[in-house]
RNA sequence: GCGCCCGUAGCUCAAUUGGAUAGAGCACUUGACUACGAAUCAAGAGGUUAGAGGUUCAAGUCCUCUCGGGCGCACCA
């Protein structure tokens, strides 16, 4: 636990022993105790609304508890310096605040683990994002994905979750067999014969790139053989070539998978079938119009749903119910996919299937991240699937570049859409939010190398004597950082880490401008700032590393 | 037609998941570099939170309806 948190256990603590001391409610009856950080400074350090919540309880006005409260109260016991009753009856604190003094040497001991916390008690959590078919380039509503769900996972881990980070390769259905015959056209032409591309084929340029691969290594010896043998070969061949190339594209994103997961080996594995047996024991599975059904409609769906078509074959969704399943036979208590926009309605199905193996249906979270409109010249890019015209990742992260791309991807909530400007993620000015943070950091860097040359550092510096108005607005900007990586874990938000450092490096900013540093005849004062300073570097630089971006020592 | 998401300042978005006077960035106006990095700061202006009801001590947030936008609604994956 920090030290903020601390502080405010202790005051709920008080809060719990005034009400009950002030006769106002029984402990059974008393509602959790909700304290915050009030936005203005003018309402305290802490405030809680607990007047609010027993006016019910204790028949009386917010007001005249908030007072009864107050007289209760043992300050002393949770070194608050005032307390004051404001607006409706909220109770408002003010504190001392050596307690913020205490953060600074404490983050620069912690460093890189700065945030981190038991929040999530360790519990096993995967986390399956991307997962995009093997059949082209990522694009950018997959970036989006992956830059969300791979943030999402560095602020899991770093609240005491145990992570795992998982790519589902939808390598067994008949997409793949379109993209064995696109690369088929591909090859065709590239040896210059008039060969049409397969209705529903792949347009992407990739697969261009792969027909002259083809080419480049076996010539025409491709031509002659059967159609099947080309086939079979050429699948394999794609698959490959293009799981490999995700990876890349992925891994140069800064977004590591902890498993690949194959579909095929599902049917290999024979994982497939044992599920199908373990819904029909439970009755959710009945037959008609010579197809197999799954009564997903005892779980809230619109319809049921095939599992085994007329032909014999499995839909999408069996496979996947049989991985999900093997998903929570490998032990994970929670599971989260991250879906794109247009997968939304695929949700309550799935649900369903979690249920009908017996889980909660909380077990199962899908976030969905919306759509992506990409802006060039202040107008918006169309993009076709069909014709492969579309921005990729890999050329966006050449473009734009990594830093910019990870920050605009979580600078806002998934379920909002977003507008990409990619004038603005490429402008390397003031307009760019990304190097307003990164300014921030290489600003202290400066500083702090400034002031080791000049002999005005050194760990015994006095933290007490961090008491300018700017100083106290850091420390507690700084204090709150576990704080908001639990919330943001807990609520799977991870823009709110975002939105933090760039309140973080603007407190940092402000307090720049409004104080010196490096003043040689103040060396006490000048020691303290400095660890001030390193404390801020480190928190800036840790909230920049949970969402994948740099942070530079210059720039 | 049904379902999910969204609608907040001129633009792009936040809002501690029900709390106090709805906040940032950009753009606009005005000021601050012989200075530790001006990629910065300080100040100003900008709002009937799409609209109408309802619940609550308290609603941008929850419920109902209307309008507008996006995305889905396969024995495709």
């Amino acid at each position: 636990m920090n030290i903020l948190q601390q502080t405010e256990e202790k005051i709920k603590e008080e809060i719990v022993q005034a009400v009950i001391n002030a006769n106002l409610a029984s402990p059974d009856q008393l509602p959790v105790i909700v304290l915050q950080q009030p936005k203005d400074k003018a309402h305290g350090d802490f405030a809680t609304n607990i007047a609010m919540q027993l006016a019910k309880i204790a028949k009386k006005a917010p007001v005249k508890i908030a007072e009864e409260i107050i007289e209760q109260f043992d300050q002393t016991k949770a070194s608050i310096t005032k307390m004051e009753i404001a607006g409706p009856g909220f109770i408002n604190f003010f504190m001392d605040n050596q307690y913020l003094t205490n953060l600074v040497p404490t983050i620069l001991k912690q460093g890189e683990n700065y945030g981190a916390s038991n929040a999530g008690s360790g519990q096993k959590i995967q986390v399956e994002f991307v997962s995009a078919n093997p059949t082209g380039d990522l694009h950018l509503g997959h970036a989006r994905g992956a830059a969300v769900g791979d943030s999402l996972c560095n602020v899991l881990a770093k609240a005491g979750y145990d992570v795992s980070r998982e790519y589902y390769i939808n390598d067994a259905g008949n997409q793949i067999v379109k993209l064995a015959t696109s690369m088929e056209a591909r090859y065709m032409q590239a040896l210059g014969k008039d060969w049409d591309m397969p209705e529903d084929g792949y347009h992407g340029k990739d697969i261009i790139a792969l027909g002259q691969e083809l080419v480049e290594k076996y010539k025409d010896e491709w031509v002659n053989k059967s159609e099947q043998e080309r086939l079979e070969f050429f699948r394999e061949y794609g698959l490959k070539y293009e799981t490999k190339k995700l990876e890349t594209d992925l891994n140069q994103f800064r977004v590591p998978f902890d498993n690949w997961f194959s579909e095929t080996s599902l049917y290999d594995d024979g994982k497939i079938q044992p599920t199908l047996d373990t819904l029909k024991e439970k009755g959710f599975i009945y037959e008609e119009d010579g197809a197999t059904w799954f009564r997903s409609t005892d779980f809230g769906d619109d319809k049921d749903r095939v599992l085994i078509k007329q032909d014999g074959s499995y839909t999408y969704l069996t496979p996947d119910i049989a991985y999900h399943k093997n998903k929570l036979d490998r032990g994970f208590e929670t599971l989260i996919n991250i879906w794109g926009a247009d997968h939304h309605g695929y949700i309550p199905r799935m649900q369903a299937a979690i249920q009908a193996l017996g889980y909660q249906p909380d077990t199962l979270e899908v976030e969905i991240i919306q759509m992506v409109n990409l802006f060039q010249d202040g107008e918006k890019v169309k993009m076709s699937k069909r014709t492969g015209k579309a921005v990729t990742l890999r050329e966006l992260m050449e473009e734009v570049g990594i830093d910019a791309m990870r920050y605009f991807f979580n600078m806002r909530s998934s379920d909002s859409h977003l507008d990409f400007d990619m004038d603005l993620a490429r402008s390397k000015s003031n307009e760019n939010p990304v190097f307003y943070v990164q300014y921030a950091h290489a600003r202290i860097s400066t500083m702090i190398s400034q002031a080791e040359q000049k002999g005005l550092a050194g760990d015994d510096y006095d933290p007490s004597l961090l008491t300018a108005e700017k100083e106290e607005e850091l420390l507690k900007k700084l204090g709150e950082f576990a704080k908001v990586i639990e919330d943001s874990a807990s609520k799977r938000l991870p823009h709110r880490i975002t939105q933090y450092i760039f309140d973080l490096a603007s407190s940092l900013h402000s307090f720049y401008n409004a104080e010196k540093v490096l003043d040689e005849n103040d060396l006490e004062r000048t020691k303290a700032r400095i660890a001030l300073m390193k404390a801020v570097k480190i928190t800036i630089a840790n909230g920049l590393a949970l969402i994948g971006v740099s942070a530079p020592e210059s720039m």
